[in-house]
This record gives structure tokens, C-alpha cells and sequence, in this order.
DNA sequence: ACAGAAAGCTAATACCATTAGCTAATGCTG
DNA sequence: CAGCATTAGCTAATGGTATTAGCTTTCTGT
């Protein structure tokens, strides 16, 4: 093994422990129950040694935005793969973002309800919020193609409406029944019939 | 005017002063964005004298979540008060509902979105919850009754569906468009297709 | 007019993020 | 392998936070 960077190794595996010493704070106490201190404390360092891995508490949410983003792409995108193409890849890839939102709860705060003030999304994030719609959006056309859905849902309109459903049903979810796990409880066994919604609003052309 | 009891007429004033800038933070600032320090700042008196009035910080997230509950609910009640009684007055009380929650941001994510951690809604708050599910589920047995949805809209399912559909509104309004007004941006103008898919999913007995 | 309550104050404690500046270890380079 | 620059840690300090304790002043109901 050529050394390379021995270094920068050992130095990423430190960045890699921050980040999920990070989201297990997260989780036990709220997303904005992050503190920099207690990360050091369980790192077994003092606080401000933090500051040679990030310039700043504010640094380690953009980073565990970004992260959570794409993990959230892809899993959408492999539960798409195994489906077939239309209406069966998106109905699969939601359920599937569902399910992982429900299962990753401090990293899906971060990511949909903006916890912390004066945190804004950066360039890049942007980038990977865009391919997400995009691929939802191919699974729409492939739908309308395929005689599944009436034309109007190969628009920009459908994709907001089927995020709107989810995220909906994982507001709910998050603040009345934490801890439960996805198709149980009030909320998202709800989601086959907002999916069955979908087709409501735009019907095939029979 | 009978004194009564004037200095605790100046005390309720001061209190409603408290919880008036604690609003006016949260909205500039952001939820978690509230601090005592800054609440009394404002108010031009030093902190620790905000404990003459409330015993934490938490104890005024606590009277915040309680009067924006009980003001949602009447703004609810009133806007399908001026309505036809069944679908008409559930779609209105929706839209006053999410109007006003789209105004009172602040005061919308601390009912909805509990971003304040080891923050648990009060008894009190859980009867006012109650109540609002029980006008919305009597406007939906109306609804049923006059035949304008189909006999499975009289479930607590249907008021869930209907709540899940405006708060996933307000979630995509207030992560992505903050600062929007009702029925602008991508978002809120979902709103009447929502409503129309109420109809949708409980089909009246044609 | 007075006593007691209310409403303010200051001082102190124990957290937090962040900055500055120092030291020791680490590992690349000659 | 020796040297040296980088790195990773440290401590100390600043200024912010909530909260508690205890004192003083001001008000007001009797």
C-alpha cells in the first residue's frame, strides 16, 4: 500500500467520526441539540481542537447536508432501478425515500424543515435538489408514455405534488408519532392511498 | 373602573409585551433563534427580571404553543362558520387555516414542526388538538351526509389525509419559499388541486 | 402610613462557540 | 536518517447563553 497520503487519511477517518458522532447528538437531542462541545467530549478532545476539521458548527451541518442529500438521491434512485420504469420506479423510489427519511429522522430535519436559522443550502446542494427532480420527473414521463397517467403529469407541477404528499405525511409522522417505524401508526400507512391520489389527479386517457 | 386588582392588570400586560417580542425574535431569528437575553433587551430591563414572569425559557415556548393553538383553531372555526356547511365550510377552514399559518410562521413551526427538542405539548394543548379534529371531522360528516363525499370520509383517516395535505404545503412554502404570500410561488397554489382530491380519494355514491 | 408583595437589580455559576497562541508529534524530503 | 514543516492537539481567554441567589426599591392594598 503506497502511503500516499497516510495523513490525509487518518485525518478524513477523523472528519468521518465527527460527522456521526454529529448525527447520534442529533438524534438523542434534536437536530439543534448539536453542540461542538459534546462532540469533542465523546471524541475524547478538547473543543477547539474541533476547529482543525471544520471552520465551524455551521460547517458540520452544511457537510451533513450535503452527505444526507446525496445518501437520500441515491437510495430514491437504486429503489428506482429495481422497478419497472412508469408509475411502479416512482411509486417504489418515494416509498423508498420515505422509509429512509423515517429511518435517518436528524439528517431528513436538516434536510426539509431547516431547523437552524441562517443556514442557507449551498451550490452544490442545489445541484443535487435539482437531479432529484429530475429524476422524478423522467419516472412521470415514462408514466405518461406508458398510458399511466394522463399528460398534465409530465410537469414540474406533479413532482411539488408528489413531495408535497411525503413530506406531508413525514411532518406528521415526526411530530406525533417519533419513534415509530414506517406503515405503522396514523400517518404513513397513509402513503399507498396518497400514490393511488396521484393517478386521481391525472388519469389516464382511459 | 374598579381598580380591582391594577397591578395585576400592569403584570398581564407585561407578560402579553413578553410573549409579543419572544414572536417578533422567533420570526426575525428563527425559532431556536429566541433568546431570553434578547427578549429582555428588548423589553429594556435585564434578564434574569424575565423570571419574574415566566419560570424558563421553555415555559414561554409553552404559552406561545398554546395561544397559537387556540388562535389557529379559531380562525379555523370562524372561516367555516361564514361557509355552507359540509365540504364548503372544511375547504374553507383548510385555506384560513393555511393562510394564517403562512402569516404566523413563527408560531406555525413551533405547533407543527416542534423544532425546540425536550419540548412536550401541554394537556391543555392536547384538548385543543382534539377539538380541532373534531370540527373538521364534523364538517366532514356533513360533508357525507349531504352526499358530497362518499360515506368513507366520516374517519379519523380523512381528517389525517386532510391535515397531512396542508401541512406538507407549508412544509415545501416555508423550507423553499420563505416569504411568499398565499397562493403564490409553487406550492400554495396546490392548494385547490389538494382540495379537489379530497373528492378524489371519497367519491360521493355518484 | 405602613407592611408586604412585586419587580426590578447585581453577582455568580455553568454552559456554549470561537479565537489566539503555544507545544508536541508526525511524517515527507533531502 | 536527520531535519523541518505541517498537523493535531493543548490551554487560556472572550463574549455569548440560561439560570439561581439574594438584595433593594417601588408600588399598592389595607
Amino acid at each position: 500500500m503506497p502511503p500516499a497520503d497516510r495523513r490525509a487519511r487518518r485525518r478524513q477517518e477523523t472528519i468521518d467520526e465527527i460527522l456521526d458522532i454529529a448525527v447520534a447528538i442529533m438524534s438523542e437531542e434534536g437536530v439543534n441539540g448539536l453542540s461542538l462541545s459534546e462532540v469533542a467530549r465523546r471524541l475524547g478532545i478538547q473543543p477547539p481542537s474541533i476547529y482543525k476539521y471544520f471552520p465551524s458548527l455551521m460547517a458540520i451541518y452544511d457537510e451533513l447536508f450535503l452527505r444526507g442529500q446525496t445518501m437520500h438521491l441515491e437510495v430514491m434512485r437504486d429503489a428506482m432501478a429495481t422497478a419497472d420504469p412508469g408509475l411502479d420506479a416512482l411509486v417504489a423510489g418515494l416509498e423508498a425515500s420515505g422509509r429512509w427519511l423515517l429511518a435517518n429522522r436528524a439528517v431528513a430535519e436538516l434536510l426539509f424543515w431547516r431547523p437552524v436559522p441562517k443556514f442557507e443550502p449551498s451550490h452544490s446542494a442545489m445541484a443535487i435538489s435539482r437531479e432529484m427532480i429530475d429524476i422524478q420527473r423522467a419516472a412521470l414521463v415514462d408514466a405518461v408514455t406508458a398510458g399511466q397517467l394522463g399528460p398534465g403529469a409530465d410537469s414540474d407541477e406533479a413532482v411539488f405534488l408528489v413531495s408535497t404528499l411525503i413530506i406531508g405525511v413525514l411532518s406528521q409522522a415526526f411530530a406525533n408519532e417519533p419513534d415509530l417505524e414506517w406503515g405503522t401508526g396514523r400517518f404513513t400507512p397513509l402513503f399507498p392511498k396518497l400514490m393511488r391520489l396521484l393517478v386521481a389527479v391525472y388519469p389516464p386517457p382511459s
